[in-house]
DNA sequence: AGTTAAACTAGACACTGTCAAGTCATCGTC
DNA sequence: GACGATGACTTGACAGTGTCTAGTTTAACT
């Protein structure tokens, strides 16, 4: 009767949670490797499976990291509820909240957050995939609209407030995990944050008039 | 006697250009089917020799990756100073033009431009691509600072204000190529540049003050 | 002309992703 | 409880990859 081994012990045919222990096996490969080095393959074996268990759960490799990415986003809401929810409760506190908490995760779980842009690695019809980008989307243009409200800023400033407000966001956290000399000349961690809070306060006058 | 044929024509067994036409291979197959689908020995196919030879010139896939960005640093080195030479004379118009020849470089290769910032696939020790990059960032430093020394501002100011300029061109193309949310919303190239040209026209007083 | 080094070719090896056939376990129905 | 269907795996095959090594051919140098 065949049954699956590892070190030694036998474990059952079926494995019961092998879609979560494969988006774990997943988390951990890519923060000891970097996603150029992930494989399906290597992924199965930490989980314990043969190298085609994945396939029913997550299709090809493509599948898996889409699935990967949906649960980061879905970790960014989080996080960016919980900023904007002890930040102070004027308009731009919780939009600087916002920004920080994704210039956060993304310092936090570098592999992570760079697979969430991989658009050539993502399967962007997967429908939690898209709803895990748009709430996160959703709040942080509720959160600009609220700050333009609050100022008596005309509807057709939101499209480049938002342009604004994201692109600054995110250059400045690709360019910190991917870009030496602009890591170098920021810091670690913690300067970048003191420089986005002063970036954002600098900018203050663009949103609100 | 053995020879190299392409297409049933001898060639000669050496190449005596071969580092040059692996680097147009390599921005063929980049335009054709991106970063992820490119491979070495394809690229030696495609410049008609054998999958060993890349190695002679270029070490491993990396190597090769690596040169074809540091030409992709001189293109974008090119393009800033054309279009800084062409811009109006005064400091801030010629900042915008630097930011606005990074968004056409970007838009207009986009494999091009998602590897320059692949800091998992090049190799960063490399003296070619390190000048390159180098260049690029000194003549946007001595722009901002020429804006920065016509307004009268601090030295004091240069770092916060050369990382929000360089966030928000870098974020503001990153996310045009890799972000569906975003890119829908600005529209097309010109409607990218058109967004670029107000944001600056927006954040003017940021650093003219 | 002879020697050396550059510039290749060709093959081997281990690993990969994907696909298909087969096996085992679970679930639903009778 | 038996049976059939389906889910959830294992196993193997195949084509392609990157890297390494041995061997061959040509260019450069003396």
């Amino acid at each position: 009767m065949a049954k699956r081994e590892t070190s030694g012990v036998e474990t059952p045919y079926h494995h019961g949670a092998l879609r979560e222990a494969l988006l774990a096996a997943t988390e951990a490969l890519l923060d000891e490797a970097g996603l150029e080095k992930f494989t399906l393959r290597e992924c199965a074996r930490r989980a314990g499976v043969s190298h085609g268990a994945p396939a029913h759960h997550f299709g090809d490799a493509r599948g898996l990291l889409t699935a990967f990415a949906a649960q980061s986003f879905e970790q960014l809401g989080a996080r960016t509820s919980d900023y904007m929810a002890r930040a102070e409760k004027r308009p731009y506190e919780r939009l600087v909240a916002n920004g920080l908490a994704y210039l956060d995760h993304a310092l936090g779980n570098p592999h992570r957050f760079r697979l969430m842009f991989r658009s050539d690695r993502l399967d962007h019809t997967d429908p939690a995939l898209g709803r895990a980008a748009i709430a996160v989307y959703d709040q942080f243009e509720s959160c600009m609209r609220a700050v333009l409200g609050a100022a008596g800023r005309p509807d057709a400033d939101l499209g480049p407030c938002t342009a604004l407000a994201w692109s600054l966001v995110h250059g400045m956290a690709t360019l910190m995990l991917d870009n030496g000399m602009f890591a170098c000349r920021v810091g670690d961690h913690e300067a970048a944050r003191a420089m986005f809070l002063d970036l954002m306060r600098r900018s203050r006058p663009l949103f609100e008039g």
